[in-house]
DNA sequence: AAGTTATTGGAACGATCATTCCAAAACAAG
DNA sequence: CTTGTTTTGGAATGATCGTTCCAATAACTT
């Protein structure tokens, strides 16, 4: 059973999530998922509930493929400040290497085209929220650790800020390709983070 | 000529405002405007070339009625830190207003609904992008006259920061309607802002 | 080779959409 | 009341969408 597809199954969502995160959810119909997987109507449906089960499982992989590499250097034991500037960079890294097609943050696309009414897309849209801020207040915790300047309340508190910028960067990158307006954006975060934390200024690209 | 419709225009627009700011654009179908605004299917149609722009007429309205009144008084000569705040202060209040209906920003929420093709769209878009980013800035060098911490420059990226940071929380308003979080970010926001202005810690809400 | 199973391409369906059109109704002026 | 003008409600149009269905085709198995 569950024989070889001719394009992979992961081959198949990529192609799928490349759409999806270019357009929309609600601007990409089945005819062009067709078109753009090369996989047919008939079997499409015959792996997939429908088009928002396809989805899901676009989110599933965006989380592997894309979240994973970037922000599990903020991820890992002993992260501090350098690695949330380093996660921005690939950020930055990854909007300049695609100056053409502004596609943003698959996740944070979704939340705005989405009604709350979908409750199943939305449970996954914020559950990629909460890792980020588990993540960033892990990072934000144990760069802390070197310095003991601000307390559990504070660095709560700077966590959740540098989520929610780290939110407006992605809504900016989407509306211009002004590079040199979020390189500069990055490095003032950073810039604030680290003053507040009592880091020596980073030497910052 | 142009005798006095049954809704006056402003009613008939401010009705359309209301369902597309909940909705998203492409939620909102001529029924439902037709059903909402009380004006029929024939007169819409005379009033406005199409959707799109009815909608262009909803975009310029909420510049009026919903902007204006909120960041106006960031806009005022001699604004500084703190109209900021009354800023930051105004959009929490409006959000506990309204728990139940997390609209989140038009303009924003719209942004990321549209694509770059229908560009008379995109134009009002960033130009509210720019009135914003303009306030902030003269706000912002307003309230560096009194310290003469910063040099233009910082300025500037100090604006482009907070203009940034507060599509942040518009964005993050959309998802959760946790108030307090969003108050948290705002007082984190202005003390960051304050301490590298060299502004004395305000008396925050 | 024939037989069995998986996949295909596309037709068909029902729903929704923006827009157009127009006869009937409401209204104003004489 | 009788014109002339607006406004209305809804039918008609043509397009697109997600989904279903199925005969034809391709791919394996024996």
């Amino acid at each position: 059973m569950a024989r070889a597809k001719s394009p992979s199954r992961h081959a198949l969502v990529d192609s799928a999530l490349k759409l999806f995160w270019k357009r929309g959810y609600h601007r990409v119909s089945m005819g062009d998922l067709v078109r753009e997987t090369g996989v047919s109507r008939g079997s499409l449906y015959s792996d997939f509930a429908g088009k928002e089960a396809l989805f899901h499982a676009c989110l599933d992989r965006y989380q592997e493929t894309v979240v994973t590499p970037a922000f599990g250097v903020v991820e890992t034991k002993g992260a501090g400040l350098a690695e949330v500037g380093q996660y921005l960079d690939n950020l930055l890294a990854r909007n300049a290497a695609h100056p053409d097609a502004n596609t943003g943050c698959l996740v944070l696309n979704t939340l705005a085209q989405i009604t709350p009414q979908e409750s199943d897309t939305m449970t996954r849209l914020s559950a990629h929220g909460k890792r980020l801020h588990k993540g960033l207040h892990q990072a934000l915790w144990q760069e802390n650790q070197k310095h003991q300047k601000l307390d559990e309340a504070e660095i709560e508190a700077l966590a959740r800020f540098t989520l929610i910028s780290i939110q407006g960067l992605w809504a900016q990158s989407r509306g211009s390709s002004d590079n040199d307006a979020l390189r500069q954006y990055c490095k003032t975060l950073l810039s604030l983070l680290a003053s507040r934390m009592g880091v020596e200024p980073l030497h910052g690209t």
